[in-house]
DNA sequence: AATGAATGAGGATTCATTCAT
DNA sequence: GATGAATGAATCCTCATTCAT
């Protein structure tokens, strides 16, 4: 039963069954079928919003950057000082909306998928590049010309509790939140 | 020609042979039939041996520990003191034998793979574990009960570096060790 | 914004533009969206006005012969003698509107659809009876009984030059209609 | 029930499936399922040998045209003199292995999707240019300069009776053949 | 009169796996 | 020990067609 004005609706709802059903797979070994059915639309409806299934997935994991990126904004607005804003840039990566099972499961695969597909790789790029300046830029009052080196390490240490959340390690995000921002904190300390 | 007391030879060459084409693929979206072509074999040998793609892969993944585990052994043969010890675990993880361009992107794949594979979960969680307690013991004598903190800390670091290097982000081993060291190091004194 | 009176618009839109797009894709692999998308209008439109695909095809068809018996009949209209009759439809066959790349192709491509699809074929076998038969008429004051012989030649003539043109072949109409009224001078003289 | 040596048999049952199945149709909408059916293979086997539909086409269209190759070289060795050499041409277009009705569907099939696809144009270019020249070759003895024309022009009006006969016009390859000869005669008698 | 949302059947293609030799 | 012939399930994608608005 067609209805105009659902282009909008459709697209959303297929983004966000494509991060569910990657999410749940915990790969990228998902059907346009299933995703379309859990988006309870048809499977010629995913091509014909969307072009293919990799233009489907690079489509969910800029949606799972923009509800990072969003975290971070409201995170950034809310901080006083320099180190709240460090802090907060952490926090937003291990938020409920990014540290949740399924959207982690579906970062890791996206990071893979990165390695072989050029538009996901770009897109993954960009995150990377931001999540490091924005780090950078928190620091910079506080480390100095050290702050680009430390935002280096603190990212990369963000993406390794992620991995090892994704396998099913650590307990939860606060405590993954709280070992990052303790490890900044004794790194700018030993300055 | 079939020749006796082949088994041991076509098993290594096609593992060999499996992690490079993932490596080279950045994905475990790779055909029996391309990896038993590289290993200079029919695809009908593969499963004769392995019984399956998935067994293969697992055979694949259980190879990149043992290099793994044979680096880090070596290294702690070779180092007097406890930081050394540590040091050494570091420096095998990024040492050339690891670091290779299409190992570090067959890890990767290894690791999303895990996310649904139970076999290469339980694999994958063995090296995890191995290398943590391998980073507490080396640390004890140094930083006592926080040992297991800090190796925590460590071992999430050293993914994480990983993962940024398979996107094509990092200069060298060398760098990512000095890195991880460094960072070590400045926990150490912290105490 | 629907307007009253469309429906001849729409319809010679639609069926122009389903020549065009037959015509430059050389074959009957053609949507109905690029055709409806040519024509300015939407797909569904297509369906209303038409009932389906093959109806479209079928109403190209009639279009395009239509257009070739415009061209006979005024060819005829100003043809004096027997031979200038016959000639006048052998120019008919190879004048500009019926022998553009995009019309040959259309035309050649409809031959084929006539083997599989009942109401091509019929529509066809109209076309060709009547070129035989206006030959044959324009012939038999020169050629007596030998004259639907003599039709029957010089149609398959035209169809072959046809042929031979949307693969590429022949340089233009004037040198195509030289060719065949030259045959049917010397195969007139041969009586 | 794999056996050795299977390659040559599933490649000729498949090219003779392929012709028979477009001209049954009379078009290239045929699916490779079928095709395989016919040939007793499945869909798979079919991509393994030829790689996918288009070089199953190919193929056919190669297959037709070896047929009518070596008939037009068991005619010409059988002529004696070259108006025999030039009507044996003809008579082996016409012949009851090229002149079926499947097989005339399935040419003509061909040179419909010679417009479109760029391995069948060149392939049916190289026939058609061959098919001039032979009967070029054998017409100049009795036509001197004008062979090639002559030659061009009875190359157009086989095409000709071709298509027709696929529409189901003509009576049989005798009377085609007789047809042409006839006009070839007649033209050669006119200089 | 016209749209475009939506479907779903159909088809090409890929590939792990099996098995006779 | 080794091959490669063969299968068939699985999946992506296309597109004619329908229908509410």
């Amino acid at each position: 039963m067609p209805r105009v004005g659902m282009e909008p609706i459709r697209r959303e709802a297929l983004v966000k069954a494509t991060i569910a059903e990657v999410g749940r797979k915990g790969s990228l070994d998902v059907t346009v079928a299933h995703i379309a059915a859990r988006a309870g639309v048809s499977s010629g409806l995913a091509h014909h919003y969307f072009g293919g299934k990799e233009d489907l997935i690079v489509a969910a994991m800029r949606h799972i950057m923009q509800i990072y990126g969003t975290a971070v904004r409201d995170e950034l607005r809310a901080a006083a000082s320099p180190r709240a804003r460090a802090a907060g840039i952490v926090r937003a990566s291990f938020g409920p909306a990014n540290f949740a099972p399924e959207v982690v499961a579906a970062w890791l695969s996206f990071y893979v998928h990165a390695q072989s597909a050029t538009g996901a790789r770009r897109l993954l790029g960009i995150y990377q590049r931001r999540l490091v300046s924005n780090l950078a830029d928190a620091l910079r009052p506080l480390a100095g010309e050290r702050a680009r080196d430390l935002a280096e390490t603190l990212a990369a240490l963000i993406d390794g509790l992620y991995i090892r959340h994704a396998l099913g390690d650590l307990p939860d995000g606060a405590a993954a939140s709280a070992r990052v921002i303790g490890v900044m904190d004794r790194l700018l300390e030993a300055a």
